[in-house]
DNA sequence: TCTGGGGTCCTTACCCTG
DNA sequence: TCTGCAGGGTAAGGACCC
């Protein structure tokens, strides 16, 4: 389908030509890029076009983003690699390669911003606009859309979907039912005829265990969910959760696009290569975690006050252990410390492992809780030397200073017998 | 079929305090 | 002193999203 094809409204009928162009009152944008990591990899590989193309890896890996074409033969994000390889058999396979996609990212959100500047990324590859403010320079919502999808093609080279609608959850929904390079309008009076037909799985936080007990409760539309008593909901799905697909399912969503959020978490987990049972080697991977987590704790200009540890074994249980400390700290040797105490606690005896991560929790700005830093201590010294080790990082590249116990080797996994 | 890595939010249980 | 209760903090696990 080509660009400037689909120019759609919600398609309910009697809404006669296609966008008949009420879109009064839609002030939200949800912009989508439409296969992102698959199309930016073609930017550079044009004799890929029209073939199936998946982008992701590893032998334990998942598939991370698949041209129009894999997904026409079954494949979809987030499955496994060795599934979507006896789907599509003949597909081009790419590694992914983050700096390049974080690098369009970043310029398909500079030019987000020079259309308003109420942008909240959501990802990577999509945004919500608030263009409120915008209509009055650069005409209605419908051409809005229309000159970002254009700019999109002409300065990245890639495609992206536009939802248009009053609010943020359904301009969400709208991006994603005119997928690929398409634009989709749902006007305000129209919300609920557009979403009552739906099935229930569109709703934000309705995934597979969920839908499954709706699916119980003989619920399959959105509708249905509207038009079941809240009360039953919430003694079913929890109280939180029933009011929140309850309200959804009436198109109330009263969110505001807010440009910054501060992270509540920042983390690492890496699941290795093999399974291994070598708690020398697990210890490895904490610290080379626990040093990326506290470089990046550092760099946001945060602290953090619990730890928190997560491993998952070779059958796929996961589980998780945290420890909050009496002084939040951004120090990777707290952070390495307290990580090795929570796995030690475990008393795990030669158990296979398939994944650990470290995540710090609880963050708030460095800058008030600084004095407390200094006043705890032993770690300041080892503080100024892990700030410095940052500015050369920062300098001459991530692996130009390394913890002394990952000098030998980085990735602890590389010893082990192929 | 065999499951990545980055997150957020919710629920439940437990402990402590008043 | 004991009991019951409410509320807050913490911990663990799970579901979900991209």
């Amino acid at each position: 389908m080509s660009r400037n094809q689909v120019r759609r409204s919600a398609g309910l009928g009697k809404s006669g030509p296609l966008n008949s162009g009420d879109d009064t009152g839609c002030t939200i944008l949800h912009v989508d890029m439409d296969a992102f990591f698959a199309l930016v990899e073609l930017r550079t590989r044009p004799e890929l076009h029209g073939k199936p193309v998946i982008v992701g890896g590893g032998s334990r890996g998942v598939v991370l983003s698949a041209t129009y074409e894999a997904r026409a033969l079954g494949v979809h994000s987030a499955m496994p690699m060795s599934r979507a390889l006896r789907l599509a058999p003949h597909a081009v396979v790419i590694a992914p390669d983050h700096r390049k996609y974080t690098e369009v990212s970043r310029n398909v959100m500079a030019l987000f911003n020079s259309i308003t500047p109420l942008v909240e990324p959501l990802s990577l590859d999509e945004a919500f606009l608030d263009i409120s403010g915008t209509i009055r320079r650069l005409g209605s919502p419908l051409a809005i859309a229309e000159l970002i999808r254009s700019r999109v093609v002409d300065e990245q080279g890639i495609t992206c979907s536009v939802g248009i609608a009053p609010t943020k959850f359904i301009a969400k929904i709208a991006s994603a039912r005119c997928k690929p390079d398409g634009v989709l309008v749902v006007p305000a009076d129209r919300v609920l005829a557009f979403l009552h037909p739906l099935p229930v799985s569109v709703l934000w936080g309705v995934g597979e265990r969920t839908e499954e007990q709706l699916t119980r409760l003989g619920l399959y539309t959105v509708g249905d969910i509207a038009n079941m008593p809240i009360a039953t909901l919430r003694r079913a799905l929890g109280q939180a959760t029933g009011t929140h697909l309850h309200t959804l399912a009436w198109g109330i969503d009263p969110r505001s696009v807010t440009p910054h959020e501060p992270e509540k978490s920042i983390g690492a987990e890496e699941t290795f290569s093999q399974d291994i049972d070598d708690p020398e080697l697990i210890y490895a991977k904490l610290l080379h975690l626990a040093d990326e987590v506290g470089t990046r704790v550092r760099g946001a200009g945060y602290v953090s006050r619990t730890i928190s540890l997560k491993v998952r074994f070779s059958d796929f249980t996961t589980l998780s252990r945290s420890r909050t400390l009496t002084t939040p700290t951004d120090v990777t040797q707290e952070f390495y410390e307290t990580a090795r105490a929570l796995y030690d606690s475990l008393g795990l005896e030669r158990v296979r492992v398939r994944l650990v991560g470290v995540r710090a929790e609880g963050l708030r700005a460095a800058e008030g809780a600084a004095q407390q830093l200094i006043l705890g201590a032993p770690d300041h010294g080892r503080r100024e030397a892990e700030v410095a080790v940052d500015a050369l990082r920062a300098r001459f590249g991530s692996d130009a200073v390394l913890p002394g116990r990952l000098v030998e080797r980085a990735d602890p996994t590389e010893s082990l017998p192929k």
